[in-house]
DNA sequence: GATTTTCATTACAACTCCATAACATTTATG
DNA sequence: CATAAATGTTATGGAGTTGTAATGAAAATC
């Protein structure tokens, strides 16, 4: 769909993104400082960069400089206003402050993309529709309520449908990702949704492994 | 809707114009200086530019001379009384001193494209009226006064209705661009139309996202 | 420059959510 | 079939979010 590289020097966020960008169609590549970073730009040509704005050597700040223009999403522990200022004052197209939820990562990546092309959508299915813009979801017309964990959890499940998913893999992309609880956190939000959607058939157990939404 | 070209040298700027442009239905082009414009406007022929007036090479005041009848909105920090008045005797349709609201240049973008086509609306529901030419309310026939703030969150709740709408993305739309508060100031605002305005139940609250006019 | 209007912020009340716990049921495997 | 492990299901208290009214500062208007 894309190509997308990324710049951070956290070797486990960087690799947390990379997944679920290739999950999600894309094609991520990787790279952990601001000097290789320039390489890689000139000579693939990506249509996205997410830029950490702490690099070693060369800072996402000082990289953007030299970036033509291609997008550029930041990504900072820096929440102050000036340094979001600044950051999009330099050009950048979004500034996402950690600690995120990969979801909202992705959909920013999603709007800024669709600036080139266009993404988003309506899904239905056994008279269930889900409305992504509006985040409303219908069956048979009439609506349905849904928590914000929720509904995350369901457009994960969409986006990803008739893959199985694992628990650690639906909670790096529904919540935060810091998160510590259990895993067993996701059970019950399954059970949420496969009763409040009705979706018992819907959303398979795979046993020892995590669930998946058969479409 | 209409085609209108941004020629605007700050980046960030540009792309915001460029991006509510784009959301309210119209097609935006952007360029850099006022060179590059020239061929810009020869080619696609515009229905609106917007126009920088401090610009590398070319100043927006060269710039109009140059210009068929195509109908110009100048923007500049220079908020001086001959600066505007020199704009205006060019032949500029509109003058908008930064920093500006987003939602006060989409108004005036409606209102120099309505001179040349018929563009924007009258709005009924719930025995409701909003009229976007005039900006004003009325609730059965009486005129119900609304502040400046309330009035453009109205309108950009109406242009984007039936879509969910975060704190950042209204904050983006109605207030100035440098806006630096609490996300919660948008909350008191939406209270002070639910309860001027009736609409308790129209406007929806997403938890942990923002905000939904539902028509 | 005085008065009115607007609006961001604060403080607290009301409400929502959700992680966890506890117990029930199902599944895998010897 | 017995047992242990995994998952289903329901309930709950506290953390976090939103509703609301009041306040004072800034801006607009006269």
């Amino acid at each position: 769909m894309a190509r997308i590289l990324i710049v951070e020097d956290e070797y486990p966020i960087n690799n947390l993104i990379s997944r679920n960008l290739t999950l999600t169609g894309h094609e991520a590549l990787s790279t952990y400082d601001g000097l290789s970073a320039i390489e890689i730009i000139q000579s693939t040509k990506p249509d996205l960069i997410i830029l950490d704005v702490m690099l070693p050597g060369l800072s996402g700040f000082d990289l953007i400089k030299l970036i033509g223009d291609i997008p550029v999403i930041f990504l900072t522990a820096k929440s102050g206003l000036e340094d979001r200022l600044k950051g999009l004052s330099l050009g950048a197209d979004d500034y996402i402050v950690k600690p995120f939820a990969m979801q909202e990562l992705l959909a920013r990546v999603s709007v800024v993309l669709r600036r080139t092309k266009r993404d988003d959508s309506t899904i239905t299915f056994d008279g269930l529709t889900v409305d992504m813009g509006s985040r409303k979801v219908y069956r048979d017309g009439e609506k349905i309520n849904l928590t914000p964990k929720e509904y995350a959890l369901l457009e994960v499940l969409i986006t990803h449908r008739n893959l199985a998913l694992s628990r650690e893999k639906l909670i790096s992309m529904v919540w935060t990702y810091d998160y510590e609880g259990d895993t067993r956190t996701v059970d019950v939000h399954i059970q949420q949704l496969r009763q409040k959607l009705g979706l018992k058939d819907r959303i398979k157990t795979i046993y020892k492994v995590g669930y998946r939404l058969e479409l």
